[in-house]
DNA sequence: CCAAAATTTAAACAATTGTTTAATTTTTTC
DNA sequence: GAAAAAATTAAACAATTGTTTAAATTTTGG
C-alpha cells in the first residue's frame, strides 16, 4: 500500500517553507511543486487541495507557535521565574523561527472565516495551571492588579514584535543584520527587567 | 484637459482600502475595479500597472505612518513628555487606522526588494533634533544607559503589535471586539507608566 | 513473477490574472 | 458649435491560476 512516506513529508516542508515565506496568496501551487522538484496534481494526490494543504500547515504552525509557551506554564517554578523563562525560551524559539510570529498573524488577519481557535489549541495552556497561579499570587498582593489580557499583550508585543519588524527596523536605522541581531538580544533583556520589575511588588503585603 | 480630479482621487481610495485589507497579492485589480464602479483599463490609464499603483498608496501609507511621530519630536516638550505623547498619539492614529501597521509589515515583509527606506521618509525625523536630545539627556544622567535603537523597539512594539494581534488576541482570550477594544485603552496607560518607569531614572546625578 | 495497488507524471481544463487595444463618450478649447 | 483632447468603456490578449483526467511508472502482495 504505503511506498514512500517521505514524500508526503518532502511536500509538506516545502508547502510549509514556501507559504511561510510567501503566504497563501503570494505563492501558486506550482512554486510548492517546484521546491519539492515534481508535479503539481501530486500535491493534490495527497491533499486534495491549495487550501487544505494550507491549513494543515497553519495548524502545524499554530500548534508550534504555542508549544514553547505550555512547556514553560507547566513546570513547577514560581510566577516569577515563569514569566522570565517565558520571555526567554520564546526569544529563544523565535530565533529558530523568525517568520512564525508574521506568518500566523498574516494568515489570520487575512483569514475571511472568524472560526474561533479550536479548543485543542487552548486547552492546553488553561490545563497548566498558569491562570490559577495568576490569580492567587494577585490574591496575595505579590504582583500589581492587572488582568491576565494585559500581561499576555505585554508579553506578546515585546516578544513577537521584533521578529515581524526586522525589515522596517533594519531600514529604519540603516542597520545590518548583525546589528539588528544585537539588539534583539539585548531587547530580550530589556523586557525581561522591564516586566518583571512592573509587574511582581518587591515588598508583598508591605 | 483635465477634467475630473476625482476619479483619480476614487481609485486611490479603493486601491488603499483593498490593498490594505486583501494585500497585493490577495487581490485583484479587478476588485479594485469594482470598489470604484469602473472599469480595469481606467486603472492603468490613471497609474500604468498593479504595481505602480501599490507603490504609490504604500508610500502613502509609509508616510502617514511616521507622521505622528514626526508632530510629536517636533514640539518643544521634554524628552519625558515626549515619550509619554508619543505613546498616545500613536495609539490614538492607530485606533483611527488600525490596519495600517499590519500593512506596512506584511508588505514589508514580503516584498523581495531590500531597497532601503527613501531618505525623504527618514530625515524629517532626524530633523526634530531627537536623537540629539536623546544623547544628551543619556549624558546628563537623566535617562538610562540604553540605546536609542533599543527603545525604538519598545516603544514600537508596545504600539504597533496589539493592532496587528487583533484577531489572536481576540480568538486567544475568546473576547469581543469591546472587551478587546477596553483592553487597548489600558495597555496604552500601561505601556506609558513601564516604557517612563523604564528609562527615566528618577533621582539625576544623584 | 505477475496482477493489483499505489505513486508519479504529462497534459489538459476552465477560470482568473495583469495589461493592452481600439472604439466610444465626455469634456475642453477656441 | 465644431474640432481636439481627455476620459471611459468593452473586448481581447497571453500568461498563470487551482484542479482534474488519464496514462505511465513503481511498488506491493501472493
Amino acid at each position: 500500500m504505503k511506498r514512500d512516506q517521505s514524500t508526503e513529508e518532502k511536500i509538506k516542508a516545502a508547502a510549509k517553507k514556501v507559504f511561510m515565506t510567501k503566504g497563501f496568496d503570494g505563492c501558486s501551487v506550482r512554486d510548492i511543486a517546484k521546491e519539492v522538484g515534481s508535479n503539481v496534481a501530486l500535491l493534490n494526490y495527497y491533499f486534495r487541495s491549495k487550501e487544505k494543504l494550507f491549513e494543515l500547515i497553519f495548524e502545524g504552525a499554530m500548534s508550534d507557535f504555542l508549544q514553547s509557551m505550555i512547556a514553560v506554564f507547566s513546570s513547577e517554578l514560581s510566577l516569577k521565574e515563569k514569566v522570565s523563562q517565558l520571555i526567554d525560551k520564546e526569544f529563544d524559539f523565535f530565533m529558530e523561527h523568525p517568520e512564525l510570529p508574521m506568518f500566523i498573524l498574516q494568515s489570520l488577519h487575512q483569514n475571511k472565516t472568524d472560526a474561533p481557535m479550536p479548543s485543542h489549541f487552548l486547552e492546553p495552556i488553561a490545563n497548566t495551571g498558569i491562570f490559577e497561579q495568576f490569580e492567587q499570587a494577585k490574591a496575595r498582593g505579590e504582583i500589581r492588579d492587572v488582568s491576565i489580557r494585559n500581561v499576555t499583550m505585554l508579553l506578546m508585543s515585546n516578544v513577537h514584535y521584533p521578529f515581524m519588524s526586522k525589515k522596517l527596523t533594519k531600514q529604519f536605522h540603516g542597520i545590518s543584520t548583525e546589528e539588528f541581531d544585537e539588539d534583539l538580544k539585548k531587547h530580550k533583556e530589556i523586557v525581561k527587567e522591564l516586566i518583571t520589575n512592573y509587574l511582581f511588588i518587591s515588598n508583598p503585603k508591605a
